[in-house]
DNA sequence: TCAGCTTTGGTGACAACGTCACTGAGGTCG
DNA sequence: CGACCTCAGTGACGTTGTCACCAAAGCTGA
């Protein structure tokens, strides 16, 4: 399998040689669910490109209290994780595999041979980190400003795409949003009173979806 | 005045041409306190390395509201703005000199040159956006579970370093924290009853640093 | 198959924070 | 001096977070 690298829309431009020199000097690696890929003191010593799977990187206060920064998806890159592999730094964040994760490592070494000989490289890079920084804008947009109802409102009409049926327990999604479990308990039963959703033990049923990411325009 | 490179420790282990090269290529500009540097709609074109002043980089959400995210000072790099110089994203960010502000002004052809050229170049900025992305990690956690009286606290604290008395309304502190004005107003009043502070229109006088920074510790 | 255990969710009281509408005290400038 | 503006104070109220519990659902092992 050396064709990997078609899946990354940023990497398809590189010249041959160097897509050679990629995926000679990388690995494929696996990763199951439920694993710490990065964390404070086990900071990472490659660069990962998802190729299936998700990583959800979130972060933990002092009080144990915990929120979702964003997620790595498929085709995407764990590249803020560049920042602290280049500046030794550690790491306030924290990244778990989500589900099962099929990933190319890239070792330090590498990358830095790639942004000295590829600009379409080191767009790929900037590119990439462009889009981390203002997911974090978001968030801090939405923590400072927003609503539980509209946010609750817009991560179950978006986790709902696939399928109505919902398998997450209100713990979760209050670590997504970055409040507290009877918050969501109790938005949910309002949720439910107005019949957007059905309630069941572990499972949230996505009944109108319109009416849940309509909330932020009310 | 060709050796403002000394100033920034992570340029100065830079080779002679190099630095001769980035001193030729660069122009030092000028700005007035209050100009807007880059800001939704006006994407940058030059990394900036400041010299003098501040800058202080905010967002402001739909609703008007605005949040402090971090600041840049003298011999440090407004390098967060790198990413969307090199991605041509718009920036969700905007940065204002908040004092009279003297800095070098890098343009993009330049970054990249060096990028390519200087291990000890791609250091320094990687090691910059990691602080950055390091502050904004900082502001997620205390604005999702920071309380706003040590929040408050902290910021006087530090604001009091040079001298007690603070120049600052009531609604500029609210900014620094994305909180409310009356929120602010009703806390101070609450740290003056304390005898921690005193308070007059458009000043703020710290009387005890010490305990205004250990609310954080109760 | 039943007794415990863990996980999940429901509830009420209260504290902290944000919002709204309004007041009034300084300052400035014609 | 009076109009106007900025800055700050206030009470009422709605939303969100915290705490202390309780109850139901599933799981496990004797």
């Amino acid at each position: 399998m050396n064709n990997w690298i078609d899946r990354f829309k940023g990497l398809s431009s590189l010249s041959a040689d160097l897509r050679e020199a990629l995926v000679a000097r990388s690995t494929v690696v696996r990763v199951p669910a439920g694993r710490v890929i990065f964390g404070p003191g086990k900071s990472p010593d490659n660069l990962l490109l998802l190729l299936e799977g998700t990583v959800r990187v979130s972060q933990t206060s002092e009080s144990g209290r915990e929120i979702v920064l964003y997620r790595v998806e498929a085709g995407q890159s764990c590249v803020l994780t560049t920042a602290c592999l280049m500046a030794h730094e550690d790491y306030a964040a924290e990244g778990i595999a989500e589900t099962d994760v099929e990933a190319v490592a890239i070792p330090r070494s590498v990358f830095d041979d790639l942004i000295v000989r590829s600009a379409d490289f080191r767009t790929f890079v900037f590119t990439a980190y462009s889009r981390r920084i203002t997911d974090l804008f978001r968030v801090i947009d939405e923590v400072a400003f927003g609503r539980i109802d509209v946010r609750l409102g817009q991560r179950l009409a978006s986790m709902a795409a696939s399928t109505p049926e919902i398998k997450v327990t209100h713990q979760q999604l209050a670590t997504e949003l970055g409040t507290a479990r009877e918050v969501v308990s109790r938005q949910l039963q309002e949720f439910q009173r107005r019949g957007w959703i059905a309630l069941s033990r572990g499972t949230v049923t996505v009944q109108s979806r319109d009416a849940l990411s309509a909330l932020g325009a009310a």
